[in-house]
DNA sequence: ACATTAAGTGATT
DNA sequence: AATCACTTAATGT
């Protein structure tokens, strides 16, 4: 079978043979443009994508219609999303769109539970899969609360400013650092960053503001 | 000149 | 962002 083969040369290193079998016989491989929707928010899934080949993405489409990636997903790569999905609901949380032409490997869900019972491969692949989302996130969240860091700090600095009637302010970055109970590290590199952006001048004990 | 403390940096997690 | 390890700059004695 044309599939199998196919599903071999792409997935043979990660999957066992058992289960490349399993993939072909019921799941089925489609080629797919680039751009086209794959999956809808609030579409029944029946289906998890594997990506075999092109870049596909899941997107999270805000109130106003600003689509937000989440995050792309390259060959031999699964919408983790989805296992979630399938665990609870049946309604899918994302959209999932091609980025650029390739192929997906479309596997009925209600076959999930199969395989993971019965695949070792398949339960590391998931886990895989996990992890990197994981790992993702964990990165976004970090930048999130360090763009928070910095708006704080500018926060800081304004009220200090108001409250001691000066556009300079003594104060060590030790002493900021304690009061937004950060590490002092960080407040130099982010008052470096507001000098850059020349917001402030950042002397010994002193702080000017430049607005 | 030397010690002490504040601030800056690069690398890592 | 936090931490470590280290450098550099400013200040006090």
């Amino acid at each position: 079978m044309e599939n199998l083969k196919k599903l071999e040369k792409k997935l043979g290193d990660i999957f066992s043979e058992k289960l490349l079998e399993k993939l072909a016989e019921h799941g089925r491989i489609v080629q797919v443009e680039a751009n086209t929707q794959v999956i809808a928010r609030g579409d029944e899934v029946t289906d998890i994508p594997i990506v075999l080949s092109g870049t596909a993405k899941v997107v999270r489409t805000d109130d106003k219609g600003e689509e937000h990636i989440l995050f792309y997903l390259n060959e031999k790569e699964a919408c983790t999303a989805t296992f979630s999905i399938c665990a609870t609901t049946k309604k899918s949380e994302i959209d999932f769109m091609m980025e650029t032409d390739g192929e997906l490997l479309l596997y009925p869900v209600r076959l999930m539970d199969y395989l993971t019972k019965e695949f070792p491969s398949w339960r590391y692949y998931v886990c895989r899969n996990y992890n990197n989302r994981m790992k993702e996130f964990l990165d976004t969240m970090d930048s999130i609360v360090f763009m928070k860091m910095d708006q704080r700090i500018l926060k800081y600095l304004i009220k200090a400013s108001k409250a001691l009637h000066t556009k300079i302010i003594t104060i060590t970055h030790q002493e900021i650092a304690n009061d937004l109970s950060t590490s002092r590290v960080v407040v130099s590199r982010l008052l470096k960053q507001l000098e850059h952006e020349g917001k402030i001048k950042l002397y010994r004990n002193r702080i000017e503001l430049l607005f």
